[in-house]
DNA sequence: ATAAAAATGGACTTCTTAAGTCCACTTTTT
DNA sequence: AAAAAGTGGACTTAAGAAGTCCATTTTTAT
């Protein structure tokens, strides 16, 4: 039960994003985060193929976002990084489990992953980046 | 983000126990529920050590419950098979963090930790059984 | 007493997948 | 046309989960 390396290598650059009002090379974003810039260069790809930022080639080229940060939520992050539909072994692979089809565990098993998605729902990029008016959201 | 196979494991093994009025060997728990038996001499071991049940030796001898499954939270086990102390990588290694110390991800992250603790706080091995009297909560 | 049936401990192997690398290619700007 | 950027995909490495093995201890039935 971990968040992987990639989702939080992904939160990061994407931070960087939101800071910059220019786009950002991958260079840039490596050398900053300390990522290998190979492998951030892998990430971008899947942030891009998920329409969540958006690139453009060539000398001044870059990353930038696509959406406001605040209508980015920590799940569809989740959603690009930690593969879907195995939370438990068996949800996908049958071979693992004497009752295949529904059963009591696999429900409550379910109730778990749900709690889990809704607290990756309730996390906006903004608030990754430390820019959430909190204030406002606690005084009513 | 996914469930270990041992975890699944130990709340079926814990399951046939409660359903169960005398102990239980290893190979019977095993052979029931389909689970390679060394590999799950394993798991009971640490089911053991965790205190969370109880083994004796010999003939007639197996594992039973020490306590009610209503007092075993699912986050008892979680604790056991999903080292705790690294939900984030940067949890415990800080050679892949930029900021090391508190920053504002790392406060959000744990935040989406806690969700995620509370989830395995609130399910208890009686409700992996199948056995909560869940009207009685519904009905007030 | 002793054999059989059980758990224990720890070292070991295997397998999967996350993490990371590499390179040939395309696009854009100066 | 050269330099600086992203792209795609195949590949390698490393870590940890999953599983095995074996020698030992404990208990019970005969």
């Amino acid at each position: 039960m971990q968040i992987s390396r990639s989702l939080e290598y992904a939160v990061r650059s994407l931070v960087c994003l939101v800071n910059s009002k220019e786009p950002l090379s991958l260079k840039r974003i490596a050398s900053g985060e300390k990522i290998p810039s190979p492998y951030l260069a892998k990430i971008m790809r899947t942030l891009v193929n998920g329409k969540i930022v958006c690139s453009t080639r060539g000398r001044k080229g870059g990353y930038f976002l696509l959406i406001p940060p605040e209508e980015i939520a920590l799940y569809d992050l989740y959603l690009l990084f930690e593969k879907k539909d195995k939370f438990l072994p068996c949800f996908e692979d049958n071979s693992y489990c004497p009752t295949p089809g529904k059963c009591v565990r696999k429900v409550v098993w379910y109730k778990i992953e749900n709690a889990v998605i809704k607290a990756f729902k309730n996390v906006s990029l903004q608030e990754m980046a430390g820019k959430n008016n909190l204030s406002g959201k606690a005084k009513k």
